[in-house]
DNA sequence: AAAAGCACTTGATATATATCAAGTGCCTCA
DNA sequence: TGAGGCACTTGATATATATCAAGTGCTTTT
């Protein structure tokens, strides 16, 4: 379980064993079957999360029900909310498993701990942040400039992984289209 | 000049005079006109940018030559193209002063050199940067939620400082929506 | 193997938003 | 101070996308 976190922490900082085992002590491992809650509205989240399995997203829900998706996110990804967890408000969004998932959690505590005493790893994190605000611009900016088809097909050239495993309709979602409309797309896009 | 900076950062961390004074002997000041560009597209951005007087904007320009406005920035905001300065490369953005503007520039060398050296400096630029992410992930939700009505309430609301400072063709821009339609929903919403 | 439930598609229609084209008033600056 | 140029508004129309309603074919469950 705790290998994959490994290989990743190792692919992208060096660490003593000793700092690596500070790690792994601190981990939980979290199975979730598949449509199973990591998070749900009006929970605080308090940990940081990799996954080493499996397929999660986040999203929000409108108050006509409407389900709408923020983030997907799969092996060797962080999951989470961070404004719950920087600001210890409770959540406007729910985390659920679209596939069977196993995730390593690490508390807020145990976190703030091991970037102090590791200071490659608190130097990663920081990267992780900041390319996260980065794609999140990058996000905005299709959004703002793009058509309901030209969104689509930079997402399946930027995310093709998970465009080949997650329904549609979420996809859909993300896209911040209907089901249908992206049907009709994919459909008009095949022709060319 | 200096002294807005100093207050702000004064407001956020403790700082003795000496390291108040390593943060001013790199910065340099830039005067800017409306209307002149800080950045354009294709150049490289190498700062990091505190505005201590005056608003631009950071914004795209798409194959039809329209502008897509990404963010607006006002006194006591820092500014900056963050993945050409994180990665290097030309960026794709361009950032002009819709009011004429003061702001200090730090070159991403000397940024360096200050984080290294003040530890709380390093913290506060850590959180900014995580806070804007968390306000991106909002902006995400909020543009694959809402009608174009939606958007233009919560925004006076979130940024009624800048809604009241910038052209309305511009936040028009930064909504996703035209000039036009803007128009009509202020009509709207002022009726009730 | 039948039944039920999804995910996706397709068609008809409605609606929101964009586009195009004037028109108005205000600000700037020569 | 007057002429031009913006920013914004308004109207008419076009277009993209949403909504509603079936229908089809899988997959899952029993």
């Amino acid at each position: 379980m705790f290998e994959i976190f490994a290989q990743y922490l190792q692919s992208k900082i060096e660490l003593s064993d000793q700092e690596l085992k500070m790690i792994e002590e601190v981990c939980v491992v979290r199975k979730l079957r598949k449509n199973q809650y990591l998070l749900q509205e009006g929970d605080i989240w308090r940990f940081n999360a990799f996954i080493t399995k499996g397929c999660l997203r986040t999203y929000s829900i409108d108050d006509k029900s409407t389900e709408h998706v923020l983030n997907f996110a799969i092996e060797n990804y962080w999951i989470g909310d961070r404004e719950s967890l920087l600001n210890g408000t409770p959540s406007r969004f729910n985390i659920d498993a679209i596939e069977e998932s196993t995730l390593l959690l690490i508390s807020k505590e145990n976190f703030a701990g091991l970037m102090k005493s590791i200071p490659q790893f608190q130097d990663l994190v920081n990267l992780i942040i900041e390319r996260s605000f980065v794609a999140s611009q990058d996000r905005i900016n299709n959004s703002i400039s793009l058509n309901a088809e030209e969104k689509y097909i930079r997402f399946i050239e930027k995310q093709p992984q998970i465009a080949l495993r997650v329904p549609q309709h979420m996809i859909a979602s993300y896209l911040g289209m209907t089901p249908e409309t992206l049907s009709r797309i994919r459909k008009q896009s095949a022709k060319k």
